[in-house]
DNA sequence: GCCAACGTTGGC
DNA sequence: GCCAACGTTGGC
């Protein structure tokens, strides 16, 4: 099993978002980075877990605990000519672009901000803190995952 | 709103 | 295949 954080501006879709969706889970669309769907579409599993990131916000920081809820398969709104992430390079018979569904898994007692996971010597090799680091989806360790949890408990 | 960093595009 | 120009991300 591995362990994920997955960015996402709160003002598009937040993690109340998500826990408020009927099953609690949603197709992850809408990711254009080849190193992003890479790790969707190569690398996530059913039941790995997810550290719901906040990003572009007052206070961006791991707002709640997700899992990969599917396999890997075909994003919709690449062929959907009126969707912003439509894609008009990418076929039926052979997309681009791959997601896998995210589910609410549990809630954090308190949100834990950018800023607090700075602190953490043990975090400092996050590629979240990397400078220049723009990546939506990154792999994480357990050993981070379990610190944040945590921080959140 | 600014701006550093990065990925992508397209001309050559 | 290079690389300048451009667009986007995301913290501050």
């Amino acid at each position: 099993m591995k362990y994920w954080l997955m960015k996402s501006e709160p003002d598009v879709f937040s993690f109340e978002d998500l826990k408020k969706r009927p099953k609690k889970t949603e197709p992850w669309n809408g990711v254009r980075n080849y190193q992003a769907r890479n790790f969707m579409r190569d690398q996530m599993k059913p039941g790995d877990l997810i550290l719901f990131y906040h990003s572009s916000c007052k206070i961006p920081g791991v707002a709640g605990i997700g899992r990969v809820h599917s396999l890997p398969y075909p994003d919709e709104t690449q062929f959907q000519s009126k969707s912003e992430y439509y894609d008009p390079k990418s076929k039926k018979d052979n997309p681009i672009w791959f997601l896998v569904d995210v589910s609410f898994e549990e809630d954090l007692k308190k949100f834990v901000p950018l800023e607090e996971i700075k602190k953490y010597q043990l975090l400092s090799q996050m590629r979240l803190l990397q400078k220049g680091n723009r990546l939506s989806i990154m792999p994480v360790t357990e050993e981070e995952f379990l610190f944040i949890k945590n921080l959140g408990n």
